[in-house]
DNA sequence: CATGAATGAGGGTTCATTCAT
DNA sequence: AATGAATGAACCCTCATTCAT
């Protein structure tokens, strides 16, 4: 996964880009003229750095993602209790989910959009790029639980992986349909969630 | 949640979609064309049921989506046995998934959808759709797992039914990225699945 | 060289853009939008029944030449004296000229046409097309000229085309340029045409 | 018809396109930016030389038409005989139309590229141009031919020149449409032309 | 009731031209 | 003087929707 240099007008393209899904735009519906705009540019000058407007976007996807994954992910390093990382996560994920545009949506349906722009670049797609942080932050967390005990280290590596991913996708889907819960508070729901986690690794 | 009662005009239209995502088609880029080409019936005439084609798509998701946790539902009601009620999903999980088109890839990118077609109808969306039939199956195996002991009766029933949500979406992610997982063999995801669920609910 | 049947919307656009291209509009700058409003059809509805914008001129040109050209044979051969052929070619020559749209001048710019279209149909093309009619034409006043012994039989076939298609173009160059010579009038450039075919073919 | 001292950018121009246009460029799709390359010099270069694009490619046209006369008429002077003349001035169209980009089928387009244009400038436009050096170059010839008796000194000036374009366009006619002409070589076309000429000059 | 021919608004893309450097 | 990055007007083509039959 190498990271790409990329220059001011491409950065332009992308910050315009999301600050249109910021305020609510459908990736689907985004027009060119909207992005250009949005970036303060020419619309000619998108075509001066990406070939279409599809390939645009999914380069947005693709820097946007792995700044915020390496911000992330530089986030949960900083934590050194087991239980704060995972906390920190449930943050990350409350606030990831509760605005307009949410990076966490956008990679469940990942797969529509690379069906969608028929691009699928060897080695960076939204996909991978996404599995290959979300395994260095599980590293990190099962190292620091493992330090303190709270992971039995006979788990395949795969156990413990899927236990953490398992119970963030549960609490993910808690906040995305909040609704749906009444009797049920965030704290709450971080609790149950991080005791499951705790009873699965033991 | 009302079951509407469709004439044969509708469904022609349903199932021409359907059999559009089944060849691979995706649902952004799909034309009016092909679905009265694929339902056999002309391009007005679904005019004369829908009131645009958001609405033809979006009525042919939740027609879908219904049918299909409708039988899931039945499925899982005639087994008895909690593990094989497990094990069967997970098995309707892999098919599902495995197929070109998946209900519950469409089901992840749900919000999407929604925000797409702009539909807010307020007793009929496919995510109360699909969380109402989740309770349903959540409802089913918690009570013959406690008939069967294994689940601790004192967990809440949030803390049930996500236990239940988490390991299946964690088995579908383990499908649906199979490739990243070189080492790990289906069997080997749901009997990690099981056991994890097995930890929680104890 | 098959004679295709239209239907009548075809036919509309191919009169569509003979409208334009009489009101002295260039080939090469026309536009869709134009070529819809002239026809009095839909923009969309051209793309009905062409593929493109250049098909859909391309096929018109064929179209108005095949047209024209059975006329002019028609005339041709209606007409017994060699003579009168003669000037009767002139004389639509003269009228073909004059107008602000040229068949004629057209056909000398049909290879620009054939590159710019890049579309090269085995058994339909202008040059083609029209190079068939002028051996028709040809053949019927060399028969004529034969009968009245205005032909030395003993040429052959390609001299006595040649010699005709020679003066043809010269008068055509004649009264595409006629400013240019001040002191020659129209009257006499057929006479001196018609002399040197003469002396040509005798 | 002044001869226009011309700088080395505006001539780069000139030379950059005729590049371009032997390489089989199409004069109606060629783009501001590729006649730059060829050119090498700047894009915004070409616009400290010429008011746009059009007035670039018709300056071209002049300046190449210019010094390819000049070079045609230099060489028919050269050369005695008016028999050589005559098949030196086959062997130059030869040569042209075979090329990639001819000068010749240029011109018979002359009349669309100044439509297209839009560009009338009174003293200086391709016919007239072509007209002028055809002038001197007919004259040249005719002069030749008396002396040596081939020609009736009768004849009208205009018979004469007449005479000579007509078979000489006859002869380009002929090699444009070669393969349309299977039966006739390329010295049996020379020579038809020939014994036609003698016979409308004698 | 059913159709599909016709429509035209809308948007992606191109490219001649400009202008700050 | 020379450049080429930036621009946005212009235009081809698509496709959801309509409506005469």
């Amino acid at each position: 996964m190498k990271s790409r240099k990329y220059n001011n007008k491409e950065i332009a393209v992308f910050d315009g880009l999301f600050t249109l899904l910021k305020q609510g735009k459908n990736l689907y519906n985004i027009k060119v003229s909207e992005i250009a705009k949005a970036a303060n540019i020419g619309k000619g000058t998108i075509y001066d750095y990406f070939d279409s407007k599809e390939e645009a976007i999914y380069m947005a996807l693709l820097y946007y993602i792995n700044n915020e994954m390496t911000q992330i992910l530089k986030e949960i390093e900083k934590i050194q209790p087991f239980k704060e990382k995972i906390y920190k996560l449930f943050e990350i994920i409350e606030q990831n989910i509760e605005g307009k545009y949410s990076t966490i949506k956008t990679l469940l349906s990942a797969g529509d959009i690379e069906t969608m722009y028929n691009i699928f670049e060897e080695d960076e797609n939204l996909i991978d790029l996404f599995m290959d942080y979300m395994a260095k932050i599980s590293s990190n967390i099962i190292s620091s639980g493992e330090k303190e005990g709270n992971i039995n280290i006979e788990h395949s590596y795969y156990y413990k992986r899927s236990a953490i991913k398992c119970i963030l996708i549960e609490f993910a889907s808690y906040v995305s349909h909040k609704d749906c819960y009444s009797d049920v508070t965030t704290d709450m729901a971080k609790d149950v969630a991080y005791t499951q986690l705790i009873k699965m690794l033991r």
